[in-house]
RNA sequence: GCCAGGGUGGCCGAGCGGUUUAGGCGGCGGGCUGCAGACCCGCUACACUGGGGUUCGAAUCCUCACCCUGGCUCCA
């Protein structure tokens, strides 16, 4: 298949290590809140693609791991009189609430920040010893420019922008932090404190899949700093390359702008699905390409619904499992194409709605092997209308 | 400022060199109905931000503007 590479700006042929087994990462979120709209893209999103490439017979090994060391979530624990820990596993319980029922499989293992400091200070220590990172005041921090500086994600970083708030004490403007010494939180050679965030993942996705990923992915808020710099971090560690697709989707949008943590406008999943069903919620986000926006809009779940339910009528009305007629298989092969090509969940989508208006005119013999695929590769399970 | 992605009919949204210029929402007319809704049938929008250019031919390619969104160490 193929696949939009960040680092490249391409889609590439997709050809992973082993010709059998995809080794991929994907970042999972801070559990200091429930998840919103944003999340249930780049969960969903991936998930296509994991089913996909199961589907062409890859064995997928997904880690993904739980941010659970962050000021967000200790705020949060201080507000509620409960500590960060529970904040943490609350959090974690909420998502997988979350995401099985919009029908997310589960990764092959979940990984928790806070279970790989040994191995998050081991790296700290190993970057100080190879002149990557250096110690000012009470920070930790690496050394980009003795490093060879950002290349992999981003280019023509504005310094002067980023110059104006910049920390005092560090040796480069663009040098971040890997460990934090704060007098609270992990015990340390360099003191008791917390890791960097970026430290974190490197830690985790090298240690469970390998020095070398096929696939990274996560929200195209991401990509720099997060993902740029542990890709600089691994790099110095190993020499090789860290990651051969990253890939990265886009946000969804809430009155024209981005859904964050800064904005407010949040629209959390669990609200959506004492509304809608979570098909739907799915439905709607897979009517969109992986790269592009999406403006979230009541209007516009409410036509994803009723598309929804169309697709279940014809669905059910092909229920027979009779032989696949030419049209059948021109709609199998444009809904396979379409996944092929970077993941165009919108455009399969759209020839099955094609699809759907032709059954319920009862023009097409054997459609029920492309709802069979809807089902297990868009994971959209196709309820029987009542 | 720099980088990335966009600007298509009242709205959302396909199309990404030339055929019948998707589809949906809305609107309009009809059917059904005691009325309304739901549903069904039909009709309706020749629209592509603006200026140059390439081409026999551009919404689609190039170029210059303008505007929008995002990133530039909280972010999925």
């Amino acid at each position: 298949m193929k696949i939009f590479n960040t680092r490249t700006g391409l889609k590439e042929d997709f050809i992973p290590q082993d010709p059998f087994e995809v080794k991929a990462y994907v970042c999972g979120p801070t559990v200091y809140d429930l998840c919103h709209l944003g999340h249930a893209r780049t969960y969903i999103n991936f998930d296509v693609l994991k089913r996909y490439l199961i589907s062409l017979g890859y064995k997928v090994i997904h880690v993904q791991n739980f941010t659970d060391i962050d000021e967000k979530i200790d705020q949060r624990a201080k507000k509620e009189g409960i500590s960060p820990h529970e904040v943490a596993e609350r959090f974690i319980r909420e998502y997988f609430f979350d995401m099985d029922s919009l029908k997310v499989m589960r990764a092959t293992k979940y990984t928790k920040a806070s279970e790989y400091v040994p191995k998050i200070i081991k790296i700290t220590e190993r970057l100080l010893e190879l002149g990557y990172a250096y110690r000012s005041g009470n920070t930790i921090y690496f050394d980009v420019g003795a490093a060879g500086g950002f290349s992999e994600l981003v280019k023509d970083l504005n310094e002067t922008i980023v110059d104006e708030i910049r920390v005092q004490g560090k040796r480069g403007p663009f040098d971040f932090v890997l460990w934090k010494v704060t007098g609270q939180g992990f015990d340390s050679p360099f003191g008791i404190g917390v890791p960097g965030w970026h430290t974190e993942c490197v830690a985790m996705s090298m240690d469970t899949l390998g020095e070398t990923l096929d696939i990274h992915w996560g929200g195209k808020d991401l990509i720099y700093p997060h993902h740029e710099c542990e890709s600089l971090i691994a790099k110095t560690l190993t020499g090789k390359r860290f990651v051969r697709y990253w890939v990265h989707n886009d946000f969804v949008l809430f009155k024209g702008e981005k859904m964050s943590k800064s904005s407010g406008g949040k629209i959390y999943i669990r609200d959506l699905l004492e509304k809608y069903p979570a098909e739907v919620l799915r439905t709607w986000i897979l009517r969109s390409h992986y790269r592009e926006k999406i403006e979230f809009s009541e209007e516009s779940l409410e036509e994803t619904q009723v598309l929804y339910e169309k697709i279940c009528k014809a669905a059910a009305k092909s229920r027979d499992k009779e032989e696949m007629g030419q049209c059948a298989k021109d709609f199998a092969a444009i809904f396979m194409s379409a996944l092929d090509d970077d993941l165009e969940t919108g455009k399969a989508l759209l020839a099955v709605e094609e699809l759907s208006d032709r059954v319920l005119e009862g023009k097409v013999k054997g459609a029920w092997r492309i709802f069979s695929l809807v089902e297990t590769i868009l994971g959209i399970r196709l309820r029987a209308p009542h």
